[in-house]
DNA sequence: AGGTGTTGACTGACCAGTCAATCTATTTGG
DNA sequence: CCAAATAGATTGACTGGTCAGTCAACACCT
């Protein structure tokens, strides 16, 4: 939507900081190299928001994490929403990027399927917060931000529709399922693992990432291939009383 | 099966009666019971919900729309929180029985677990806007509600679990996917297709219910059973920039 | 001097929750 | 059989606090 506030700076949206405060000291010849203020801002914003949820804070919230004055937030960002529309966009984009990337290359659908799972968890593995706010602020909110997003979320499931409408038609997946059911299905999958991660309910770690790839990959296109035994008799259905 | 001595009312989505405490005023054994303002509000609050969000939707406005004076909803309920509580520990409970019940029952894996994806399907073609509610103010809320009833959300997630487990006890299930992940994969894949529904990325109907169920079924178990090649080699990675 | 970056006190709107008053039904007791 | 007493249900104006967004001034560069 109207956006248009992508900052001249050529820095492309995947290139943020990662959190690498590691470089206080100033690398810019000069002693007093102004850090981006703007990135600063961005980066308190995701821990707030994580920490305390998007509606919970205050923009002063913001303000005090990330080290400057209050007013300053709206130097850089029109508004409150606009910070967190800010957040999203920059790291949906590249996912975006990332799956149009997967899709032209020649690889077996299981490959590809599994390149889009392992961006998606390795972005959680690397900032967890991040991942955190654009599910629970903006992925699953129906009303405010999830509304003006839809779009863009839209492109996602629709992009990976593509991929398993492609396996298809050649004949890798099975036909009766939809595709448009079967990348919704894959994608629930990966929400839902890391759903479970933020809550807790899931144990965290390296190792856990792995297998967690592992799961999704297995789950979805074991179930979605062909030449596979389906037993299923489709048996009479019974409704929850 | 069925578990038809569900206590009370039974299972079927919806139309329950202020289950528990405050149950005062209704208990007119005649036919014109006085309209229940508490359900009045209930009702009306998920409509609201529903429409504007949580967050999002005044106090008055659940009044207004229920038809009675702002101080009634304080009457019944301690907070707004109160309100989403209830009608979230109200749902979620039901489901949590029909899960308990349908472990309880001598069935295979495919039939307890189309029976769980069936419940909360219908759930959602009966009445929408309340699981709307459920999933995008709760369920997927971190902070605020989430946070409040992880608990409960936690025991759905242990309880098919628990399903799962005992499918790869009897070796229907392979070994190697960790229950607990399997469980989430399952949970997930309804979730989004709920979600999908919710945010119109997919199109509603009973036709499409029908086979959103089997799409569940299918696709989870499907990757579950054991007998499928696993050919699966090599986690090319690739991190995120 | 002029521009960009930065500050934080201030304000105006908004809204959850309170409360005293009013209404309605049920019970008491005369 | 009715009136007064009691208890709960219902009303909506009001309050107190919160907070997003504004703005005038100040700092620092070129």
């Amino acid at each position: 939507m109207s956006a248009a506030r992508a900052s001249g700076g050529g820095t492309t949206p995947g290139s943020q900081t990662s959190s690498g405060e590691a470089g206080t000291a100033a690398r810019h010849g000069g002693a007093k190299a102004a850090p981006d203020k703007r990135r600063l801002i961005l980066d308190a914003a995701v821990r707030v928001f994580a920490r305390q949820g998007f509606h919970a804070c205050r923009v002063a919230d913001i303000a005090d994490e990330a080290g400057v004055a209050y007013g300053l937030v709206y130097h850089y960002f029109g508004s409150k929403d606009e910070v967190l529309d800010t957040l999203f966009l920059e790291r949906w984009q590249v996912m975006l990027e990332l799956i149009r990337e997967v899709d032209a290359e020649p690889l077996p659908v299981r490959e590809k399927l599994r390149a889009i799972a392992s961006f998606i968890i390795d972005s959680y593995s690397h900032d967890p917060d991040l991942m955190k706010v654009i599910i629970v602020e903006v992925t699953r909110a129906a009303n405010s931000f999830g509304d003006t997003h839809i779009g863009t979320i839209r492109d996602a499931y629709e992009l990976i529709g593509k991929i398993v409408q492609q396996a298809q038609d050649e004949g890798v997946f099975k036909p009766e399922i939809e595709a448009r059911f079967a990348a919704m299905a894959f994608y629930g999958v990966i929400e839902q693992l890391l759903t479970g991660w933020i809550f807790d309910l899931l144990p965290q770690g390296g190792e856990e990432f792995e297998r967690a790839k592992s799961v999704v990959v297995e789950t979805v296109c074991g179930g979605l291939e062909v030449g596979v035994v389906s037993d299923e008799t489709t048996p009479g259905n019974r409704l929850p009383r």
